[in-house]
DNA sequence: GTCTATAATTTGATAGAC
DNA sequence: GTCTATCAAATTATAGAC
């Protein structure tokens, strides 16, 4: 057995569910100390700066999504695109939680360009895989693009979030799959 | 002639502004204060509580953006989609500045609940505006719902706004209209 | 309407004891 | 590693003069 989970995954645990809930800068330290049991300045004590946690946040993040992505078999594409879309509809946790860089992103001019960048890589990574499944897999005719479907994702989640609607994200989660399927028969 | 902008509104413009650029909890009345040339008092004059400044941002990005679809010729299915898109084009302000709606939206649960239902309210009247758009044009063959068309384009806005790249979002706008085209013709 | 002044709280961050 | 103590700055908000 491994040891029991360490007290820097912990806080990043408390504060992801921060930062996805209401954003990057709602999130406070001394907010996810009393989650965890804590003093703010232990938690400094592991990230220095508010930066230092949310590098940390996103390159977790990015790293699960990335191992999840590499576990997805891309024999048949209309069940790797369900792969696909299943692992966001995990992020959208009860309705009330969207994609951690989602949450980075739309307040991307009020974070630390570094931040950012890491942000933006998320996203171009998961088109990146989307890209390389589709180009496996011939279609007779044209559907949508890498780009708009983690865009369409993204979106829905937020949608979602807003309205309380859990509908919004699953009504536009089956299109996506319907399209793809269309596309393949 | 009428007189110059009130100061209610150049405040709303201010903080408009920051609120797409970088989030509601990022945005001061501080900052907006010196924006526009007062002080945070004086703000505080026109909206008491920083919710009534979001809520008032809320209702005239509402308005404006109904009035703006009321005056879309709805009698042909592809031109509208056209210019619908268009609108959101032009919210993505030099690559930097998302919707007013995304960004509170991603922060929905940091927001007060009202708020937070006025911001949903957003998304269903352009959900409504679409779905009554495609009720009065059948299609040979079946294509993108009205709910994953704005869910792509508040999701392509954030892609955009983080990756620096414009093209996340005009390629995700012309795939939009490629697919609305392709079900008519 | 706008200002000065200020209160009350929160926040990111550091120093130093244990 | 975690704590107490503390700081400087920022933030929302109000009272009252002009």
């Amino acid at each position: 057995m491994s040891d029991s989970k360490s007290m820097k995954d912990t806080i990043l645990d408390a504060a992801e569910k921060r930062v996805r809930r209401s954003g990057f800068s709602n999130m406070s330290f001394r907010d996810v100390a009393q989650d965890v049991g804590i003093k703010s300045a232990s938690v400094h004590y592991h990230f220095p700066k508010k930066q230092d946690l949310g590098v940390a946040l996103v390159d977790r993040y990015m790293a699960r999504f990335e191992t999840r992505l590499t576990m997805i078999d891309q024999n048949t594409l209309e069940a790797a695109v369900e792969e696909f879309v299943r692992l966001y509809a995990e992020a959208l946790v009860m309705d009330e939680s969207i994609c951690l860089c989602a949450a980075l992103g739309a307040e991307a001019m009020g974070i630390d360009p570094g931040l950012r960048k890491e942000t933006g890589q998320f996203f171009k990574m998961n088109i990146e895989w989307l890209e390389n499944l589709f180009a496996k897999h011939p279609t007779k005719t044209a559907y949508l693009t890498a780009t708009e479907i983690v865009a369409t994702l993204q979106g829905a989640m937020i949608l979602s979030a807003t309205t309380g609607q859990r509908m919004h994200f699953d009504d536009v989660a089956n299109s996506i799959i319907a399209q793809v399927s269309a596309a393949v028969n």
